[in-house]
DNA sequence: ATTCAAATTTTGAATATTCAAAGTATATGT
DNA sequence: ACATATACTTTGAATATTCAAAATTTGAAT
């Protein structure tokens, strides 16, 4: 079993190659989306790559494993179903649901989730509106634009959103752009 | 705050002193308590002593500080809210829960406890009948005794199984011991 | 008093993870 | 082609936690 640390980098290495579409990540996107030094990036991918959880193509970047695919998607279920729970089971606000879940998801066993899934009546999205991977390790493919892509006078459903910065989530929930709405671009 | 490691010894430490009615405890139950060697625990102990959360008496023990106390109070909670909610909530089997319990409570922020205990219906029990700690870090202390003392003939009320082995515990509710069942010593 | 066993402490070493700072490679603009 | 900025790697060191094995202390029994 990989230790917590290990857990973050791929869940992080799978995040980035979801949200640029491309299977190999560079160093520097590591580091900073796990908020270390570019050398402490290498040592453990270094560390992670011996032990099989990604190839590392040096100066290029890396590619998760079959195995650390395998892994990361179940880091992202529990991430996913977790924030769900907070939400939909305690009531927990929106904005502050991700920190919570970052903690708890190294935590829980495979059998409590089930149960959890199961409890939660096994929801496919979680609360901001993005696939939770089923226990195979498969996720629901969105073929949503990014921002960006729109353009002004353009009318468009919110399919999800992905800064998970509590003040961003606030400010989007004040202005009511929650997954599901539409609305017109301006 | 203390790292998961000392908030283990912690709680270990509060939980000898509650059973053995005593608050100084020998090194040799830390080490017992916690599956560590002897010299471990030694060196542990010093350096929560350096941080303030207990007394060291070379060679005699240890005991909690007011504010290691307070802080092996909450483990407490946590401990016994998140065994309650695995229970009632989940579905857990009785006999599974003090181990996932025991990575929760590392995890689990003071927030989401309290969201927890509100959807619980603030329980004054776990399932096993200890009482869960108020978040002011008081115990309600059960004067019952132990089977040890109870003499052949007599008709008891079980108020708590202080064991938490799986195989035990399984053995216990398959003989209907659960905690609130009235039993006759044979 | 002396010896012995049990409990405890010390010592030296290993692991995983991290950083800062220095060095190296690559890509880009002129 | 060359200088430079950016990206990446290496190095050396620190932290927390652990162990095994050796050394010491204590208390009990003779």
């Amino acid at each position: 079993m990989p230790s917590s640390t290990v857990e973050n980098y791929l869940k992080n290495i799978l995040i980035v190659s979801l949200e640029t579409k491309s299977s190999v990540v560079s160093m520097g996107k590591i580091a900073q989306g796990l908020s270390v030094t570019p050398g402490t990036a290498t040592t453990m991918i270094k560390n992670m790559a011996a032990d099989g959880w990604i190839s590392y193509f040096p100066r290029k970047g890396v590619r998760l494993t079959r195995k650390g695919r395998k892994f990361a998607m179940s880091m992202l279920r529990r991430h996913r179903l977790l924030e769900t729970f907070l939400v939909e089971t305690l009531g927990l606000d929106w904005s502050e649901i991700h920190v919570e879940a970052e903690e708890l998801e190294h935590a829980i066993s495979e059998k409590v989730l089930e149960k959890l899934d199961e409890f939660l009546g096994r929801p496919r999205t979680d609360p901001h509106g993005h696939p939770i991977p089923t226990k195979g390790g498969h996720i629901y493919r969105a073929n949503s634009k990014t921002l960006f892509l729109c353009k002004t006078g353009m009318k468009v459903r919110i399919d999800s959103i992905i800064d998970q910065e509590s003040d961003f989530l606030r400010f989007a929930r004040s202005k009511k752009l929650i997954p599901g709405n539409e609305v017109t671009i301006l």
